[in-house]
DNA sequence: GCTATAATGTTAGAAAGCTGTCAATTTATG
DNA sequence: CATAAATTGACAGCTTTCTAACATTATAGC
């Protein structure tokens, strides 16, 4: 599990560490021999195939040797040409953007082998993913469901437990009929028992710690409750049983692998009913408040 | 250039020749057994990150053995793992696998008035925020008491309880002696008895609900029960009690303004306690796991 | 509960990919 | 045009990746 060690990038000259794949490129055309230019343009016009390639199939089509391309990668501060393509799988890069300027300023502070440098660059990375699914029509479907239905649950074990248990309390600010689904009792009659069509489930799931997610979700299925799923990339039952299925990136920097992410996706999620449902939302919030302070005996400002 | 040969693809039984990687994993998803599902959902979750991978990095992330990823890829019809790139690369190869490109798509869809794409402009903004934080001495000055102190306490109050409550379930795989502070028993006795130099607090406040924090916050200062502070902009008192105060960043795009990015913080808090501790972690995580199963009947992997 | 069959893992060896050494070639310089 | 320096390729050996044969485990039928 944590064993990974990508941070140390063996770069003799010690330079920079941070750049992305195409700027390394840009930066060596100045300098380069024929055969690495021939090699960096090839690359920088083939960015999105080159996972695809390897040493061999790169010499041959660029038109050098193997050695080469292996020489080339090194003299850009890799080591091999799969490191160069393992930056690539999750390197933003350097383009210009909103927060550009910042977030170059913060890697430029931590020139060596920062761990946080590449954890906020795995997080981005993730949280454009993240916001790619958002756009998808389950997503829309399972927004309008949340929004709409009677009554919600949400479930979430071991590991997962605190999300579901978070989301669970938000969404209650949203709307009304809102739980976390107990493990408590021991069944989970008052999911499974809910009259036809007055409920949902919302599952957050991973990989490892429990299979008390699976039983519930073929419980719920049979109980013909639709079910959301948010899980990572290992969960091996969620195309049968649920309606939609929402995967996380997982990464393997963090201790918590994809429970950062599914936080930021659930955030999302909560937005998402929370545009759906309407301004009458901040109305419910006050009320609650309200409720709140008179048994607390403290009020909002 | 134009060795490729994809119309051949050796299939014994003839069938469908020209599908799409996607459809076919799909479609196997009906027949396959336990580990080929297993594989077939990871790639369908992973099918940008494929390129990237060998059957061996596959095949321990699945959980699998290599041979049984080659025997998979055999029953879709290529007759190896390095030819289902291949397709791959013809189907969506034009794709940008670059995060990059993909942030960049995003962004220009912000100029026709996407909200997603404005709001995820700022949550990366955001997010770049937070792990400056991350670099404060204050924040390794938290870290490690968190890591250290016998007893950690955790508050928050109305939309902020359910992220007190979801750090303090987390933080409890990563030590003992973790609870939530509740407003159950109307008064914080178990926080504010507790023995001198023995308990910390982390409380999580925004501005708006609720004032039961500062009054939380002034108690404890009084019982010298050092106190981590995590809060938005609007937050006048925190200097005067907190020995730590992070103040997220707090935008108007998102309903929940500031709690996404609480959330991030939180997430990025629990895994730097995890570097503290190191990895005697993974031992506590296996033995409450192990405790968890034996209570519900269901155990890990 | 036993046997037959299918599914999966293990091991070992073949193939492919990568790097180091050294020789051939090109380029730079006088 | 000659010579030195740099660049590049060819080959060999090492590492990784993949596959084929066999062993083991799980599943199904009786």
């Amino acid at each position: 599990m944590l064993e990974s060690c990508q941070f140390m990038k063996q770069d003799a000259k010690g330079k920079e560490m941070t750049e992305s794949v195409r700027a390394r490129l840009s930066d060596s055309l100045v300098t380069a021999t024929n055969a690495e230019k021939a090699i960096a343009n090839y690359m920088l016009a083939n960015l999105n195939g080159l996972p695809f390639e390897t040493s061999a199939t790169l010499a041959a089509k660029v038109g050098v040797s193997e050695p080469t391309v292996g020489r080339f990668c090194r003299s850009l501060g890799y080591a091999r040409f799969k490191d160069l393509k393992a930056d690539l799988r999750d390197n933003i890069g350097d383009r210009p953007w909103l927060v550009g300027d910042r977030l170059k300023e913060f890697r430029e502070r931590n020139l060596e082998g920062d761990m946080l440098a590449r954890s906020l660059d795995l997080e981005i990375a993730a949280l454009v993913r993240i916001y790619e699914i958002a756009h998808t029509k389950e997503w829309k479907r399972a927004v309008k469901r949340l929004a709409t239905m009677p009554k919600v649950f949400a479930a979430g074990f071991q590991t997962e437990r605190g999300m579901a248990q978070y989301f669970a309390n938000q969404l209650q600010y949203l709307r009304p009929d809102v739980s976390l689904a107990d493990v408590a009792g021991g069944n989970f009659h008052e999911i499974l028992m809910a009259p036809p069509k007055s409920a949902c489930l919302v599952l957050f799931e991973a990989r490892r710690y429990s299979q008390l997610a699976l039983s519930l979700a073929r419980e719920a299925r049979k109980a013909k409750i639709p079910i959301t799923l948010i899980t990572d990339a290992f969960c091996d039952w969620g195309h049968d049983l649920a309606d939609e299925m929402f995967v996380v990136p997982t990464e393997f920097d963090m201790f918590w692998e994809s429970t950062a992410q599914m936080a930021s996706l659930g955030n999302l999620l909560l937005n998402s009913i929370f545009n759906e449902l309407g301004v009458s939302v901040e109305k419910r919030m006050n009320n609650v408040s309200e409720l709140h302070g008179r048994f607390t005996g403290y009020v909002g400002e």
